[in-house]
DNA sequence: CGCCACATTGAAGGCAGTCAAAGGTGGTGG
DNA sequence: CCACCACCTTTGACTGCCTTCAATGTGGCG
């Protein structure tokens, strides 16, 4: 079978993704003859809790949300699924339904997988269950993160953690300080955080005016990185006002 | 070789954890020969958030408590390990050091396994690691029920979810009602919610006094199970007074 | 320009945590 | 068998973080 071009380049991105890291041919070419190309517009869900969980998605453009909502409508944010991330894919293995909602956050390309299919190529592929592996432990390891942060820590901690986090990932140096672009609106950070957006509009009011930080915008200026770091861990408060 | 009695009643045991389910005779063996018994008296460590995460455990006997701590000294039980549960299985992929921390509450007897060990095993044995796949998927409803809970719900909800979950999995029915017998203590089951002690008894108290419940000691009573359903699912609140 | 979604700010209220103290319970050893 | 002690549970008073509600500010885009 020849090859075109568009196919080259899906072979090459199939390769990045952590969940078909190091397959050899045959079996990215198994990979991709059960895969569906699917589009979803910005804000379309993609599925809904509670729909029977007979599909998982690779992301290849766009972002997804991956969401619950409370019974009075106040959404916490589980994950955002950025190119190359897989999702879902630990829902097939935990029950016949989805356990949270999907949504297209911006215009999305994926790749659909249909559980039955998927499921035959696990049995004798090794490596791919290894990788599957590896995402699980990702998805636990984030959510453990996140029952440690809603449990354990008050806002200001989760919202240096998060920055330290940007920072750490996708900082910018400028002298001694660090600025971090955020790519979602302060609404969804707080919701990826747990809170509303009025109380993170407070929180990074109230470490804005201690100097620690620095907000313009979707820009955000750490100043200073220890005392948010002590923060983050919870030994040291900032004061009101 | 020869089986000693109790190497027959080990063997039993294994093949009736989740973990080791449906394995050949020789993968049992090759399982025992790298399983190392230990015990642990009661509220002694197993091991500490931060550690090396170079062993994993089966639980043979007693109970195990998986935890986090907060930077004030809050607890949040993550997990209650029982018999024939696996623990700490998902840390050896997850990264270098435990997540967690893992107490003995009760003398615990368990089986450990050594990382390096069980990964060699787990390589050539597809079954071995689809009960892996199987087992972090269960952590992953854990706790991704334990986020739902502390972010969108209130601890009645919480606590009425506890019951409910209890009662459906051993609950005795007792006329229109449902009998269901604590096995911990309430302060623990408060750090099971995400929550002290002072407030589940509160809990139990606003829930008494509507008459959905009655508690005597560590025996609860269901008394409308259809009214903590709907409190469970946040569709009502129990009054105050 | 005017709309709309997002962001900010203020005021008020509630849920749950903290602190403190008084019961209760179970287990151990005298 | 009882007394004691440690731990758990309950209750009260208080505090504070965060949410809710409401209003105003802002910025991008047709």
């Amino acid at each position: 079978m020849e090859k075109g071009k568009g196919e080259i380049r899906l072979d090459l991105f199939l390769r990045m993704c952590p969940l078909f890291y190091s397959l050899s041919n045959e079996e990215i070419d198994k990979i991709k003859s059960i895969a569906i190309s699917r589009r979803f517009n910005k804000h379309e869900i993609i599925f809904s809790e509670g729909d029977p969980a007979e599909t998982f998605y690779v992301a290849i453009s766009g972002r997804v949300k991956i969401y619950k909502v409370s019974p009075e409508g106040r959404e916490q944010i589980l994950h955002m699924v950025f190119p190359g991330d897989s999702f879902a894919e630990a829902a097939m293995f935990m029950g016949k339904t989805y356990p949270a909602s999907s949504q297209a956050d911006l215009d999305t390309e994926v790749l659909a997988f249909r559980k039955e299919a998927f499921v035959k190529l696990i049995k004798d592929n090794t490596q791919l269950t290894l990788n599957l592996l590896a995402s699980l432990s990702r998805y636990l390891r984030l959510f453990l993160n996140l029952v440690e942060e809603l449990s354990l820590k008050d806002v200001s901690a989760r919202v240096a953690k998060y920055l330290l986090d940007m920072a750490k990932r996708s900082g910018a140096q400028a002298g001694r300080t660090i600025v971090v672009e955020l790519d979602i609106t302060k609404t969804q950070l707080a919701s990826i955080l747990g809170t509303i957006s009025e109380t993170l509009s407070r929180t990074l009011k109230k470490l804005s005016a201690e100097r620690i930080i620095k907000v313009e915008g979707k820009k955000i200026i750490i100043i200073d990185k220890e005392y948010l770091e002590e923060i983050s861990a919870g030994m040291r408060k900032e004061k009101d006002n």
